[in-house]
DNA sequence: GAGTAACCGAGACGGTACGTCACGTCTTCTG
DNA sequence: CAGAAGACGTGACGTACCGTCTCGGTTACTC
């Protein structure tokens, strides 16, 4: 979304909402590739150049509009990590299951200049806070040692992203309780015995970790 | 890929491997929209009229040419859930993190048709065959009944498709290492212990099954 | 060469003169089949969709670019018949014998449904009117009443056919001049004697025709 | 047509025919362009590369289907010039008027190399026969010393291309009557008071042709 | 009678042109 | 100056045709 400049007319603030409005609809029914953006001027009642006064390309406007943060918490710090995992994956749930956003995420990684434009922006700051979060969790205690926070990080998007690509499962509210318990289980420091078994044989095979947990 | 018949003259097989080839290099090098079929011909010294009688279109193309499966295994089932889990993982990484299928992945889903030529064919058939694994695990009880086995299943794939889309972290033995761990600790029965408190309170809240996992 | 309307930026005048400009001067040097719209695009310094945008095909931008008629009088009618055949014989030369006029000839004629498009338009509208001056002269008594008007009007056009296409001839003012002897000689009413012979004998057969001459 | 070999297994000569009838027929159907040589196999039950053993290419083909001259008299000489001419003409009337000899014309002029390969066979060869016909009669006298000959030559065919290619009047046998009466008249010596009026003014301008007729 | 050379069908091959579509820019008129 | 309309260059797409080539298989002359 570019600046403009403060004299002379003012642009209609309706359109920035109906040209929106226009291509979070179209990119559910059609996908990215079959959205064009004479279709998206058509449904919002204007044409291709107030969008380009707007945004400088397809994939900015599909990546502000669909990926519009209005101030939102991206990252929830209650203190509760249970809680806060819960509710940073219902979060991302509600962000990346919408048929829309599958649509963006997919056109935006065809494109050929997603690195800077798309993950620079909203994602890659995203990211930061999530495994900020992470990591105050960790040195709290809440986290177990042992957990790399860039593979717990890729446990909160990562199971939404398959589910909403594949298709196969929807996404409700137990769907998502039984992975919030699946993530946190695995994640728990388990007390003295675990930290010792562990220091024991260092990075313990698989069935060795299995083990242990048995305990 | 079309079938031929037996009649007539018969097709160049280089011909099919040189395509392939690059339909591969050319989506790591630039990704699905900025790779025009011309510039695959041209690289494999061809015309399009030579993939077209072999690929309906482009997006067939690269299904094929990425995720041809030729007559592997793609469910591991040695008995032991955990080895088995760790190779899936492993396979899942090699099939998703190359280049070339992040930008496969992406360029499909952001075309229009993609849900029943794309997943009905591999994809889907794939995600059967790890389903009905995992059931049997959970059948012999290596699994916790409490285990949801589909989103058991989005853990498998979902994490690579975050850390390959994301780019963020270089998913390397390593970090799949930690990712089994932390699958396998959150998933495993915990004993009689576990068996107790769950089933007294059902659907326990997230804060009990903490309570739960520290004893 | 489709209508525009008032609205949006208009087209750019320059463009149409260069494409036609183009057309006429490939069609020359290579002919029809061999002159591809491409071409046209690229001495033009533009591209095959402006071409597009103006005519419907390639048939419809020579058939329009050859033989625009820019109100052109395509009928001489000064009351001398036989400075006015020679007249339209001369026009009728300048319109057809040219290289690019023989080529768009051949290739109008060699695509389907020129019928409609071409003759229609131009081609058709010249007939009749030439057609209706022919009928003139014959009720003006300057033809002979046995003369087929639809004969004659094949005189008018179909000697500087055939020596275009067959390339022998090089139709000068002097042929031109030879060509409308004949004719006129051929067409003019012969006084009562001529009648009188023909009047008796009805249609004639040819060598009566040669005796009634002679006398 | 190409020669074949002696040795081998020889052609299927019905095949031959089959092709040769197929084209007349979709060349009058469908016109030049829009006739396939595919199109021609499927209709003669063959392939392309049956007829490629034949023709060198498809206008070679086109050529020799229409415009086969098996061992014709392509020029009348009884003696009778007005007798020849209309036989000549009549002749003519057959070869061109067929709706496949209008757009196998067509479509051998639109093609590039139509020079070569059309004229020097079989057109240019029955030119040259007329044209000497012509030119003797002029020497026996039927045909005034005025008329230039190559004209006349154009006013065989030209008339019959014209009728042929507008389409306008159906050329039927009274039609070519009348044309060859027009003709005739416009060519015949027209004895003492012609030699001499003409012979005073040369070159005389065309209403002096006019008067003398009227004598 | 065995060889062989050319035929036949089918269909893939390289090459070229066609006509369509979308993107992002530019130019006009109107408010 | 914004907005509507639409032309502009660029470039990809998918189709169609041409003329050639390569198969497996067949047919008739030749040795």
């Amino acid at each position: 979304m570019e600046e403009q400049s403060r004299v002379g007319r003012p642009r209609d603030t309706r359109l920035d909402a109906a040209i929106v409005d226009a291509t979070i609809a179209l990119l559910a029914e059609r996908g990215y590739r079959e959205m064009s953006l004479a279709a998206i001027a058509e449904r919002a009642s204007t044409t291709t150049a107030a969008i380009y006064r707007r945004w400088g390309s397809k994939s900015e406007l599909v990546a502000s509009a669909v990926f519009r943060t209005d101030g939102d918490d991206v990252v929830a710090d209650t203190g509760d990590l249970a809680a806060d995992l819960a509710t940073m994956i219902r979060w991302a749930s509600e962000k990346l299951c919408r048929p829309a956003a599958v649509a963006a995420i997919a056109g935006l990684l065809s494109e050929p200049r997603s690195d800077r434009r798309l993950r620079t922006s909203s994602a890659a700051a995203a990211s930061q806070m999530v495994a900020e979060r992470l990591e105050r969790a960790k040195e709290a205690g809440e986290i177990a040692e042992t957990v790399n926070t860039s593979v717990l990080a890729s446990l909160i998007d990562g199971p939404l992203l398959h589910a909403a690509f594949s298709g196969v499962a929807d996404v409700d509210d137990e769907w998502i309780e039984d992975l919030v318990r699946i993530i946190l289980v695995g994640v728990l420091p388990l007390g003295p015995s675990e930290a010792s078994s562990t220091s024991a044989s260092g990075r313990s095979s698989l069935s060795s970790v299995k083990e242990a947990v048995r305990q």
